[in-house]
DNA sequence: ACATTAAGTTTTA
DNA sequence: TAAAACTTAATGT
């Protein structure tokens, strides 16, 4: 009884329900296709970027640089989500530099160009507002997060990059995560320290194998499991 | 229950 | 071999 009153986190962009845009991916597919390597800078912080991304392929982060140089993770995109939202259809400027985590397919049309779509279509208005609730949804499920404590954030962090990974890899294919413990920590809001702490006590339990540069997840259910009780 | 600091080891380029 | 990545311990809040 308790149970149906429980809802499911929301999910974060990164693997959030991915057909929202299937109108604007069938618009990027036909535009100018850009491949880029890891660590690459696609918008920044404080510029008024006038292009519209639409990713084919890979994770991108949105990062906050604060006054001490300090880079505060705030989300992470993945696949068939299209950014960013705020300079093409707020005319600001960015709050946060969006960069490729890792290796990156990405589409590109100019803000102009993706104005006269919206004109001429408004279901792809209902599109972007879908994407837009979904955004919304990331942040709340961020705000869950944080009260749990920093052990499940962490873990919990390892099971949403599994799942995206899951959806790209063969089946039985290693779960292989190429993000340094510098990155988790970022992405979790916590230190490397405590990143090393928590990897270890998994590798002794037999559910990661680390490595240097990333770790490979050999027991997700039972990652799945530790990341989510008692919370 | 976490962060911070510091001082070590291991890996990669 | 220097820099980057990782580990561990001590200490602080």
């Amino acid at each position: 009884m308790e149970e149906d009153c429980v809802a499911e986190f929301p999910d974060f962009r990164l693997n959030a329900k991915r057909d929202i845009l299937r109108g604007w991916h069938r618009i990027f597919r036909t535009k100018q296709r850009l491949t880029l390597p890891a660590r690459s800078v696609i918008a920044e912080q404080g510029k008024l970027s006038r292009n519209l991304y639409y990713i084919e392929r890979g994770l991108v982060e949105y990062t906050y640089l604060d006054a001490e140089g300090r880079q505060n993770f705030i989300e992470m995109l993945g696949d068939d989500c299209v950014f960013p939202l705020q300079p093409v259809f707020a005319n600001s400027a960015l709050t946060g530099t969006f960069w490729a985590l890792g290796p990156c397919t990405l589409s590109v049309i100019s803000a102009e160009e993706a104005y006269a779509y919206l004109r001429q279509d408004s279901d792809l208005a209902l599109e972007l507002l879908a994407e837009f609730s979904q955004i919304c949804g990331g942040h709340v499920r961020q705000i869950a997060m944080n009260t749990g404590g920093i052990v499940n954030r962490v873990e919990q962090v390892l099971c949403l990059l599994a799942e995206y990974h899951l959806r790209h890899i063969p089946k039985g294919a290693p779960l292989v995560i190429e993000l340094s413990q510098a990155d988790l920590a970022r992405i979790s809001k916590t230190t490397r320290v405590t990143v090393t702490k928590v990897l270890s006590d998994l590798r002794q339990r037999g559910i990661v194998k680390t490595a240097y540069g990333g770790l490979i997840i050999t027991d997700l259910a039972a990652l799945r499991r530790t990341a989510y009780e008692s919370i």
